[in-house]
DNA sequence: TCTTGGCTGAAATTCTCGTTTCAGGATTGA
DNA sequence: TCAATCCTGAAACGAGAATTTCAGCCAAGA
């Protein structure tokens, strides 16, 4: 490798640094690069370390001195700046390029796909539903969907009661199902291949008058014949695998919607649950792993 | 006027500026802001001026002082790179649009900010090391990221044997760290707000002489410390949640690599898995981990 | 041509900034 | 628990930065 990009070289020495070396580092990535191109005691102030310990941060990365450092970075600065309008990854290397950006620009390409698929009016309706109070939820998903359905309602049950996850297995689902009532909404997850059993979920749910929200692939699952809802997203990345993450981004919309839509209400539950969880951005090593090796010449 | 930014001011004061200053202006137009952010020596030499003429040239724009100059284009620099506008059909409406697109754009945005950071040959070591069937799998997630370690996991395990995905609550991790031996693969997920439980649970992982794989977020978690590959991820929405979708993605794109790599030994798992239920493989799996970390230390 | 006024950069000066040192404090291993 | 080791930041130090000075230079007008 000719010239690896400061912010590389900080990502893969991570490990080395020590508790307030990590700091400066942090900071770094924060307000990246300019944070480096200030003096050495402004960066210091800003990271809440000192001056000494932000020049070993510097030489630790492999630097001769401060203005070194400042100088890569200036550098960089140049190179990117030329190039404004080329940077998009999708865009560079969709033909020929790394294995990453080539994927991502699939995904990305489903993402602008499904917007445009997907009306305003449908979405903005489960939403609401979803945020709905007044109706418990029930999450169920499919065999590669189980945890989109998971992550969906793990969030909005710190936004709201009554939401519950139904199980994987089928056989318990059958139980489950007894649990759902009339003014309940119920969101689906099927993509191909479809799950007969799933639909057979969806027939029971509509029997006992939930309303149902399906989100499937463009194809469009079975389960939409018993939906009121239907939210179709596309999936293929030209590889082995479907792809969930358009489902995934979806609920994520959902899920930022819906607390925004009913943000004082939400707002609370979200601060007592924050109360219960762990804390701690800035935790302290208690451990030195090994000495570090430094002084190289 | 609040501030107007230095390089309206060039080109307004641009008039008055005698030959040499002049050289010195467009010397840094050309090469915005960067020049600037150099020492004045610099500055001087690359615009063919001296050190004199180029703080003549900043007192002529009004600023105090040379330091002064630059504190500004540096304060005008983090603002700037907070907006970095990738142009994708989707953020057309970034700004006013509804809300579907305006938060898809954001997604594409961090997904491109993402390939970026990420180096080609970190994302295909970590590949690599999780197609190794030689090696132990286990997956942790955090608190907001366990459904992201869940899918991962269950993937995984369709592709390749002894793949364990670790539960959620940190007691019950406290007894599978167990199971980890050496020469084994962990891969954690941590994002803000991070878990200390997660970082002690790392160090346990390494001293066990394990590999660790961390996928977080930009200001990278402390788990960093201890790990041997770093993927660190964009997740900010704008909203009241950060986002997983990127780790999501990541995800997925390593298991297309993976399955990718090594197609010929993944066909006929994944072919014999097709009818089965994706439970099936689980008792298997942990039968290998518990005779491999007798083993070795 | 000579003079004047002002621009320019080399060199001197000043002072801020980067660097090193060291002692106190924290952590680890015995 | 105690010693050994390592991390950390305050302060001293010295290098190199910004700034100022000034003599030379050029252009324009007499």
């Amino acid at each position: 490798m000719a010239q690896a990009s400061v912010e590389t070289k900080v990502h893969s020495a991570m490990a080395r640094f020590t508790s307030a070396e990590a700091r400066a580092a942090r900071a770094l990535l924060g307000d990246y690069p300019t944070l480096g191109l200030a003096p050495v005691a402004e960066f210091a102030t800003r990271s809440r370390t000192s001056a000494a310990t932000v020049l070993r941060f510097v030489a630790q990365l492999g630097y001769a001195s401060y203005p070194d450092f400042q100088r890569r970075l200036r550098e960089e600065l140049s190179e990117r700046i030329k190039t404004p309008l080329e940077k998009t990854p999708a865009s560079t290397s969709k033909r020929c390029g790394a294995f990453l950006p080539r994927f991502t620009a699939k995904l990305v390409e489903n993402l602008n796909d499904t917007v445009m698929r997907v009306p305003q009016a449908e979405f903005e309706a489960v939403c609401a539903l979803i945020a709905d109070r007044r109706r418990n939820l029930h999450v169920v998903g499919g065999r590669f969907t189980d945890s989109v359905a998971a992550y969906l309602a793990a969030h909005l049950r710190i936004v709201r009661p009554g939401v519950r996850k139904l199980e994987e297995r089928p056989a318990s689902r059958a139980d489950q199902q007894l649990d759902i009532g009339a003014r309940d909404t119920v969101v689906m997850f099927d993509i191909r291949r479809y799950d007969p059993d799933l639909e057979r979920f969806a027939a029971a749910a509509r029997k006992r008058r939930a309303t149902v929200v399906l989100l499937t692939d463009i194809w469009i699952s079975p389960v939409a014949r018993h939906a009121r809802h239907v939210l179709p997203c596309a999936i293929e990345t030209g590889s082995t695998w479907d792809s969930s993450a358009v489902l995934f981004a979806m609920c994520e919309a959902m899920i930022a919607r819906a607390t925004e839509a009913d943000w004082n209400a939400a707002k609370s539950r979200i601060e007592s649950a924050e109360g219960v969880s762990p804390t701690s951005g800035d935790a302290k090593s208690k451990k030195r792993l090994s000495a570090r090796s430094r002084g190289r010449s």
